[in-house]
DNA sequence: TACCAGGAGAAAA
DNA sequence: TTTTCTCATGGT
């Protein structure tokens, strides 16, 4: 048998006080709904969120961020109003997938009472929703203790040598998840500060002096 | 001008 | 089974 590699919680724990230290942590998925959350989930694939968020303006100017307008709006116009956010055709089936998916099972309300494996299963057999899109819809729009792995959270642990860069998403989240207490306000938390601290360091690798990220660079002491 | 971004699925090897 | 290609706008 194959032992999980685990990631050294008390190296997590001291990289997460120090981005506190450093960063003001908002809330940060910013949205007014469930439906919002997932329809923000599906945009922001491979894409950047100042786009995703003209997008979400234009459903918003057009009312169309609620169930029953966005179900019943044809996929061309939808594909139109998401327009800024890039491959708005392809976004534009997803997001129909999703809506159709919802309403033929009871909705969001039926997925929380699921219980979480199921529900990310259902989640998983919507075409065009991947695990990290399921897990954003799970974590931020229905509360559930689900880590999200994204490309900020993969880059930054890698940076900073708490995994090896080679893992899998779901080997990632389980190495996340086995490491953390099992709640969704510390996922999101911890989820969080990947994304700021991301944003605010380099893309270069390897990483140029100015943004090292190790734990024990004076940067962050 | 070239490259990349908070993915996912289909097609090709 | 694994790798490569496609979807596309907007910012740097």
């Amino acid at each position: 048998m194959t032992r999980q590699p685990q990631i050294d919680k008390a190296e997590l724990s001291k990289f997460y006080k120090q981005m506190l230290q450093a960063y003001k942590i908002n809330h940060w998925w910013p949205a007014d709904s469930v439906l919002e959350v997932a329809v923000g989930a599906i945009l922001t694939q491979n894409t950047m969120w100042k786009n995703v968020e003209k997008a979400i303006k234009n459903l918003k100017s057009a009312r169309a961020l609620t169930f029953q307008r966005l179900i019943s709006l044809p996929e061309t116009q939808l594909a139109e109003l998401i327009h800024p956010s890039g491959y708005y055709n392809i976004k534009a089936k997803r997001i129909k997938s999703l809506l159709i998916f919802l309403e033929n099972t009871g909705g969001f309300q039926k997925l929380r009472k699921m219980d979480l494996q199921t529900a990310r299963n259902s989640l998983l057999s919507i075409n065009g929703i991947g695990p990290e899109t399921a897990d954003d819809i799970l974590l931020y729009g229905l509360n559930l203790p689900v880590f999200v792995i994204d490309s900020y959270t993969r880059r930054i642990l890698e940076r900073i040598d708490l995994i090896e860069g080679n893992e899998s998403y779901e080997q990632l989240r389980s190495m996340l998840e086995s490491a953390l207490p099992k709640e969704a306000n510390i996922y999101k938390k911890y989820h969080s500060v990947f994304v700021e601290h991301a944003k605010q360091v380099c893309k270069k690798k390897p990483i140029c002096e100015a943004c090292c990220l190790k734990l024990d660079c004076p940067g962050f002491s």
